[in-house]
DNA sequence: GAATAATTTGCAAGATTTTGCAAAAAAATT
DNA sequence: AATTTTTTTGCAAAATCTTGCAAATTATTC
């Protein structure tokens, strides 16, 4: 146990906010007083350890981040984003057909395509995604799951033991979702056994789209998926600088938003 | 129960919904009396959780989203031996012991099985079942889903996709459900994929246990799943003719009830 | 060890966000 | 079609956040 009996310099002090936080959720004015400073110097010290990914910011307070390497690229920043991912989802729905054979990969915005897919008929769903299976349980479309070991993070199952199903299977149309983008190395995500399912994939789709608001374009994350040249397709939000679509569309990627 | 001793922060809030969500549809009303605010922020709650894929919105109120409700049929038949059931898993969690290799199969009574595994420490789960899946996707134990096609009616993934991940596997102990079963024939249900299914995971199990309760005995169905010598235990419950029992144990199948 | 520079802290005014209320719009029900 | 219920929208009050600045603290230099 710390007792505070002289002055705690930040960094000792953003320790102890993060203690705090290790329970859950803490308010400012919690912090304020068990720490005994003023409102200002916590905000100030969470911002701080918001830059390093520690911890994340919600209006009136601050909470923990669990997986610090991840969570960050997550943080849907509220509507804008919801509404990018949205428009995105409805652009890529145009690119599907009746009886097509599509894979929906994990990731929000494929999420919410699965939720559009109600107005096709006929379609053969291939998925590694235990949400957007949960999506279409209820529909008429024919649904076949990947197997795999289950990450919950993602709530998608991924691994070489999807490779067992997607090996015998030929997609038409397959939307992924991805963490990063980057012109030049193209799909990244955080785990290299769901990268390694994205490969995969790619592999055995005639066609590849894929799926990213803007604000994922030029970040990349850890594990990098195949080669750049498999995608077909991004579907994007006009947020996306003119020169990344030049140089995409050079390398016969198109851009759609 | 979380005491409201202080303001809550607006993530709090939403968990404690979402939390509240879990048992089933809530209505607004009801949210905001038990959270003590007005609808109009649970409006904007819900829809934060909405755009975030957490809830689904419905006219009146709002509901997790989740894996599907198991349809009315298979609810019916739950209903009917709940008790039976319930008693027949909790003798099956006896046969588990923390860091095993199980294997559960689609139906009711496993289903119940799934539930209760929240006992156990660090066991691997290898599953078929999207009910059963579901049941433990937020639980820490290690979950492995076999890939293939959804059958609606048994919310399972069946046929000869499933192989794959299968063949790959070495499963300690296996929990199977039924819909019939007979001395002669052993398990027996309506789908051929299904029996498929079960068949493979007889193979691949070093021990094999039948949850059926009395009511399924003597009542063949259509499609036979394997050798009935692969099974080594049936639990069920005391409605077991005692005929019944004395063959089966000439057959070296274990009973218990 | 004193003087100076750099950083940190608390305060308070102005900007932003959240919340609850109520009217208008939309959806479901009769 | 009329009524009731639910949702959306606009608005004002309250709460919270940001920013600039001065005081206090800490680090650096002489």
């Amino acid at each position: 146990m710390v007792t505070v009996n002289r002055k705690l310099l930040s960094t000792e002090r953003e320790k102890l906010i993060l203690q705090a936080l290790g329970n859950g959720v803490r308010t400012i004015t919690e912090l304020s007083q068990s720490l005994k400073v003023s409102e200002a110097t916590v905000r100030r010290d969470l911002q701080s350890l918001e830059e390093k990914g520690k911890a994340r910011r919600v209006h009136g307070g601050a909470e923990q981040i669990r997986f610090p390497r991840i969570e960050p690229l997550f943080n849907e920043k509220t509507a804008l984003h919801a509404a990018a991912k949205n428009q995105i989802a409805e652009l890529a729905l145009k690119f599907i057909e009746d009886n097509d054979t599509v894979y929906l990969d994990g990731g929000s915005t494929v999420q919410r395509l699965a939720a559009l897919l109600g107005s096709k008929r006929n379609l053969t769903v291939v998925t590694n995604s235990m949400t957007a299976a949960a999506e279409l349980t209820e529909s008429a479309h024919r649904l076949i799951i990947l197997g795999g070991e289950f990450r919950a993070l993602s709530q998608t199952l991924v691994g070489p033991m999807t490779a067992g199903i997607l090996e015998h299977l030929n997609i038409s149309k397959a939307f992924l979702g991805t963490i990063g983008f980057t012109v030049e190395e193209g799909i990244s995500t955080t785990d290299p056994n769901e990268a390694f399912t994205k490969e995969l994939v790619m592999k055995r789709s005639k066609e590849v789209f894929l799926l990213a608001d803007s604000s994922k374009i030029g970040h990349p994350s850890f594990a990098v998926s195949g080669n750049i040249n498999s995608i077909g397709t991004l579907i994007t939000d006009p947020g996306i600088p003119d020169a990344v679509v030049r140089k995409l569309n050079k390398k016969n990627i198109k851009v759609v938003f």
